[in-house]
DNA sequence: ATAAAGTCCGTACCATAGTACGGAGTCAAG
DNA sequence: CTTGACTCCGTACTATGGTACGGACTTTAT
């Protein structure tokens, strides 16, 4: 006789919170499942592989929106899944070049802090400041 | 005769709006000056300045938090906002790292997807989905 | 004087992904 | 039966940096 997959359980085999299933049901990327006459609400053993891959497709940077088109297109569309791997490839290149461009200008303030011997004037404050 | 410096105007000269200005006043980065007895609140011209240093740190990837920080310790604290500077810098470091490494798995399920001929199994979905 | 623009103030909302809580009801084990 | 664990449900909160709104009051320009 097996368990019946209640809330909980399922959070534990799929290593999330209560709160975090409820949370998807919310959101609409989990079926919650009707409420039985008698006791709790019993889900089907593919709600933790649903979850997994949930959470999986964050580790990727996919936002739970995301995660849901692709839940959506399934197995047997590899073409489009491919598609959105490749535009969140293109989007991660372009927040690394932000970062990249970012950092570069800190490190000339840095520098500049560096080889300035006057206390008096901070050229980090100097550049952020007005004028 | 110079205008006075209403809220309005700061934000114009100072290229926010007024709710930003209103919200970092909650927030306690810039001073509200007294609601006098007669008319509107008159801002002191340093409050331009110090709203262009925020955007412009803002710019440089710090935190409103931060920013407090770095307005605290004003000019003659070079060494200390240097250090500040580093610590951003170090932590875009991070960030960069993070993506590179997400980079590089997307990449490889993208390349298992182009290379993979059959349709029905899509490398992606092979992936994230529970084994 | 009038109307429009601006300010004030308190409150609520947005996006995202959760997290927490209180009270009520249910289930399971001793 | 009792107690503790669990579920349910509705509501609120977190973090960050804003943004919006409604009603009341003030200022400005015609």
């Amino acid at each position: 006789m097996q368990k019946s997959l209640t809330i909980g359980r399922v959070a534990e085999l799929s290593g999330v919170n209560v709160e975090t299933i409820r949370y998807y049901q919310r959101f609409g990327i989990i079926t919650e499942p009707k409420k039985p006459l008698e006791g709790y609400r019993i889900y089907p053993e593919a709600t933790i592989n649903r979850i997994i891959f949930i959470k999986r497709a964050q580790q990727l940077g996919f936002s739970l929106k995301e995660i849901a088109e692709l839940l959506e297109l399934g197995d047997g569309n590899c073409g489009d899944i491919m598609k959105r791997a490749e535009e969140k490839r293109d989007y991660i290149n372009h927040q690394i070049d932000d970062l990249l461009r970012l950092k570069t200008t800190l490190d000339t303030l840095i520098t500049a802090c560096r080889t300035d011997d006057e206390a008096a004037h901070c050229p980090i404050v100097d550049t952020l400041t007005a004028k």
